[in-house]
This record gives C-alpha cells, sequence and structure tokens, in this order.
DNA sequence: GCCATTTACGTAATCGTTTACGTTTCATAA
DNA sequence: TTATGAAACGTAAACGATTACGTAAATGGC
C-alpha cells in the first residue's frame, strides 16, 4: 500500500492538516515542524494522490486536447504531432498533464468532451480545429468551461478566445505569389468548408484574383480531405478539366504531397508543368521533390499561445475573451516556376 | 453548480447508492427504479464526477505515456504520432483515456512518472522507447505497477511484458539488401548505444557482414541522434573517410532524410552514388526523393499490440509477462542501386 | 500581572462517489 | 402460520486529500 497523508501524519506525531500545510508550504507551519514532516515523507515515500486532492480542490492540473473528428487519420498530418508539442511544452512549464481521447465520429468526440467537461476530467480545453456551426462551442459558452480554439471561430468570434493565423492575408499573399510569377489559370485546392481555415483561404484567394482582374472560375476550387488521398483525387479532378490549372494554391502541405505524387504518375512536372504553394510548411514540405513552397503559419507557436490563454483564462476566471494572430511567411522553395 | 449523485437521488426519491447502482447497470435495482432514476438524471444533466469515482474505486480509466527525454524534438519523427495512434486506438476501445506529460531532461520525465504512478493519475503506462539501464524499469518492477514496454528491454527480460519487433532479424535482411546487390564497404548509421534498438540493429548488421565474409571496420559505425541533424553529422563523419562507404544502413527514416539532403548537397547522388536502406517505413519515406527503401516495422502495431497487453495486465493483475513480436518488412524503393 | 493578539497546530467537515452491510417487504415452503 | 430466503433498496463508512474554524500556548503591551 502506498502511504497516505496519514501514515506520514502517525509518523511525525501530527496531524493530517499539519502535513498538507506543509505540502502547500504554508508559512503558518514552524520550520522545525516542517523539518520533522519532511523527513516523515522521504522515509516512507510519500507522494500526494492527485484524484483526492482535485475532488477536493476542484481543479486537475490537466488540460484536454479536442482532435477532429477523424482521430485515426489525423495523426497521418504533421500539424498535429507539432502543434501539441507546442501546448505540451506551455504545459509543462505550468506543471499541467495532458488528457486526450478520440473518437471516430462527431459523436463520439462529443461523448468524449462531455466527459472531460462535466466528469470534471480536465480544467480547460484545446481545440484543435475550428468549424463552422460548431455546437460544441455553443456547450462549452453555456457551461462558462474554460477553452480556447485554435483556428477562428465561425460565429460568437467576440465571446471567444482564440488563437489563429491571418488566414485570408496568407493565402492572399500565396495567390499573389503564383499571379506575379504570370498564372491566371489558378486553382484552389482546400478542406472542407466546414472548416473555418478553408473558407479563410479560399477568400484571400478569391481575394488576390479579384485584385489582379482575374475572373473567378469555379471549376478551379476543390474541395477534399487533409490527406495525400485527398490531393490525389483533387488532380483527377482538376486534370480532367478542358483547360487545366497552370498554378495550384493548396491548403495543407499533406495533400500538396499527394499532389506531387499524383501529378508524377501523369507525367506531368511540378514547377515546369504546374506551379503550387501549399500551406503550413511541415517539417517534411523541404523534403518533398521538388521541394515545397510553403506558407509557414509557426504551428508550434499556434499551440504554445493557445496553451498560454487557456492557463491565463484557468487562473482568471473572468479574463475577457482575447484573440492572438500567429504571423505568418511564405517561404520559397522549388514548386513555383514562371508561367 | 453541476448536478451530483445527491441531487439526482432527492430528484428520484431513492437514496444516492440506489443512483449509483443504476449507472452501473446493477441488477439488483428494478426496473421500474432505474426508469425513473433514469428520467431524473436527464432531467438534471448529470454526469458523473470522473474524479470522485476514481478515489474510491481506485483506477482512472486513464494509461500514462511516456516519451523519451528529448520531449520537445521527439514529435519531429513521425514515429511518435503513428504509434500514439495505435495505442488511442485500442483505448478508445476500452474506454480509456490517455494522459502524456513531457519534459526537457532524464529527471523531469522520471518526476513525471512519480507523479502518474503514486499519485495514481494513470492505472498503467506504456514506455515508448527502451534504454540500456533504465531505472524505471526497476521503479516500475518493484512497485507492481502495470506497465508495457515497445522495444525489447535490456535487463529483466523475462519479467517484462513487451512489444517488439525482431531488430536483429531486421537489420540482418536489411544489411543482406546491400551486400546482395554488391555492396561491400557498408555503413552502419544508428542513434545512441543506449538505446536497446541500436543495439540490435547493429547486431543484425554485423551478423549479416559476418554471414557474407566482410570485414567489420568500426570507421563505418557512427551513431548520431535520430534527426535530419543527426543524419547529417553522420555524412560528415562518414564522407571524410578515405574509402567512404558505398552502402549505408540507416535505423531511422528521419535521419535518412537528412542524409539524403546532406548527400545532395555534397553533390552526391542517392542510388547511383550511394545506396541506403533505412527503418521504419513512415508516411513520408515514400515522398522523398529519391523514395527510401526502407523496413516497415508497423509502427501502428506496435501501438496498438502495447496497449491490448497493458489492459490485460490491468485487468488481470497476475498475469504473466508477456512477449509480443511484430513483423516486418523490407519495402524496396529507390535509393539502392547495384555497387 | 492581566488581557489581547499572534503563532502553531488540531478537529472535523467536505469533495462526489462506491460498496459492505443492514433493513424492509413480500413470496414461498414446511 | 411461521420461519426462510430473496429482492429491492437504504445507511453509513470509506477513498485521501484540503481547509474553515477552533484552541492552546507563546508573545507583547501597558
Amino acid at each position: 500500500m502506498t502511504p497516505t497523508i496519514k501514515d506520514v501524519a502517525k509518523l511525525a506525531k501530527v496531524s493530517p492538516s499539519t502535513v498538507s500545510r506543509v505540502i502547500a508550504n504554508n508559512p503558518r507551519i514552524s520550520p522545525r515542524t516542517k523539518e520533522v514532516v519532511r523527513e516523515a515523507m522521504n522515509e516512507l515515500g510519500y507522494h500526494p494522490n492527485y484524484t483526492a486532492r482535485s475532488l477536493v480542490s476542484r481543479n486537475t492540473q490537466t488540460v484536454g486536447l479536442v482532435m477532429p473528428s477523424s482521430g485515426d487519420k489525423v495523426f497521418q498530418n504533421p500539424f498535429f504531432p507539432e502543434v501539441i508539442r507546442g501546448i505540451s511544452t506551455k504545459s509543462h512549464d505550468k506543471n499541467y498533464g495532458i488528457y486526450m481521447t478520440t473518437g471516430n465520429s462527431e459523436e463520439e468526440i462529443a461523448q468524449g468532451v462531455f466527459d472531460m467537461v462535466q466528469g470534471r476530467r480536465v480544467d480547460g480545453l484545446i481545440l484543435l480545429a475550428s468549424k463552422v456551426n460548431d455546437p460544441m462551442l455553443d456547450y462549452l459558452l453555456e457551461r462558462d468551461f474554460p477553452f480556447t480554439l485554435i483556428g477562428k471561430p465561425h460565429e460568437r468570434e467576440s465571446r471567444i478566445t482564440y488563437v489563429d493565423n491571418d488566414n485570408v492575408k496568407a493565402s492572399y499573399e500565396a495567390t499573389m505569389h503564383l499571379i506575379q510569377l504570370g498564372h491566371k489559370r489558378i486553382a484552389f485546392v482546400g478542406g472542407g468548408m466546414e472548416l473555418v481555415v478553408t473558407r479563410d483561404r479560399l477568400n484571400g484567394y478569391l481575394d488576390a484574383l479579384k485584385d489582379a482582374g482575374i475572373e473567378r472560375c469555379d471549376d478551379y476550387i476543390v474541395h477534399h480531405e487533409f490527406l495525400r488521398e485527398g490531393g490525389r483525387d483533387a488532380m483527377y479532378e482538376l486534370m480532367s478539366l478542358e483547360n487545366p490549372p497552370t498554378g495550384l494554391v493548396v491548403t495543407d502541405d499533406v495533400m500538396a504531397f499527394g499532389i506531387v505524387n499524383t501529378l508524377e504518375q501523369m507525367g506531368k512536372k511540378i514547377k515546369q508543368d504546374i506551379s503550387m504553394v501549399s500551406f503550413n510548411n511541415v517539417i517534411f514540405s523541404e523534403l518533398a521533390n521538388p521541394s515545397l513552397t510553403s506558407v509557414d503559419i509557426n504551428i508550434f507557436k499556434l499551440g504554445y499561445e493557445a496553451a498560454q490563454c487557456l492557463f491565463d483564462q484557468i487562473e482568471q476566471p473572468n479574463l475577457l475573451p482575447r484573440r492572438i494572430a500567429i504571423p505568418h511567411q511564405l517561404v520559397v522553395r522549388n514548386s513555383c516556376g514562371e508561367a
């Protein structure tokens, strides 16, 4: 049996409450007593039971992570490990642990969140993907449960603390990069329209076209999963067009990898035949052949700052919602050529 | 205030214990009463408090993950997300959550483990890297705390449940692949010798050389980090040799990526100038240029089976230690040519 | 030397569950 | 009819901490 606070108390000949105060380093306990108690703790190898502590102090020292629903596929995208790395770094500084559940459906994810929130398993949540009309946001807002969103909320923006890039601007710049290289037939390959990030990047793309006097062509706007398969499907769709595009704005590097593969199989060359700029600047973007021109969105910092915001909220419950914008940067490599 | 079991009891006009039994679906409660209680639960939006439940039932329904110490770098290697995916999939089936802490040093990691184990935050642990002389193993063994190791333990093998590949054989095959292509000057690029996986793969490499009648050359055996930088450093070391190798056995794909880059900068071509076979068959191995010949070690399954073993242990505390071997397979792509 | 205040600690309630044991009710057997 | 047992639920003691409140002793002021 692992020793409890009572065992320590008995050995040190004090009451349990005194031991508790020594643990908390309460100044009302004399240095002498503290010494005695600490010795007893060492002798027994005492370690406080977090569960018991949580029950009374009503906090768990852990933050919950809510992944997008395709829980099993999500980890194939290096975005998530990297954002978790950011969250984890900050959490570790604050002595918080991280709790994760996954699920295969929207339903299962929601169930996991209910468990965390109402079961009091975590002190706050970080949501890793912003969707349109996400009922989860209302649920959390209603309960006044601390959370921060990575990505921009679609509704209730003023009430939600979130960390995001300026995706409209980023996408504008990415598109402009292609335009400046002389491209006119530029396609947009995005994720589902239920994702706010897709919408923002689509808007940036459209703004750029408009400013350049290029007419929008709906055939050039396609949506697929943030996976290699998604990139492949997008290419099948776009390359069978009568007038296939010469430039691509792709909202995710992993999709871009799929596109590279597919085009290769089609006998086409990135850069020479078709130019592509993608997003996220995932660690492998540099390694693809050719290396990818990609918008670095500073994934690590996205996670790090989100955690920071969350801890601020937990510590100061009636803090006003805050918005943090993480800077982005277009990293030019070898996937774009002149039109 | 979130409702408690007492609130439900009051509304349903029963005692708290009855509510508890309804939650557990205890057959000793009549269907009628169950119905009434369930209605009360719905009306109040009751959700059991996990912390309180954990305290008395002495289990937490969560498993802890112990990462190698370089917590911030670890996530750059797709091995970890993938193994976590495996663990997470199984855990979700069993209704377990996952708890993670990270740390920057051996010390901090250990502290995190103590917290999890003695603080009773988790019901069991999965250790993600096997090191020689790991004091953690003794600590856990001594406490009879359920855990499973991913990788082969260096000591106390018979007392530890672990999931591993046959790395000696895998490395033997990888090396033989190069030998059969006519290579004689074959180098081994491994991680630190404190990692059991490095030792195993080194042994397989040496066995193959021996069987082929090739003399071992210590200059050809180098050790670096499982990162791209590690691959780079390895190349600096090996290519400055008087007789640089023509074949490489590299124990990690991410290192292999670094090697590809570095050789490119040196003006050398993988396959033509130097052949390479690496390990893990990470999702991006296919995308590198050239695509990498790599040993697929079935990372997902490694995680999945580890979780399975852990749950078995948790459910049947005096189960005998078990060893699971996950099959591997050499995936031949484009990084090897004839000598 | 007496009262007030501070210091240093103890007592006991509490957090929200689970569960061993006790009690009531009612059907059944002898 | 009455003892017996099962069925259905209640009582209360845990689980291992924290903390409001109480109290004894020490200190200080005059």
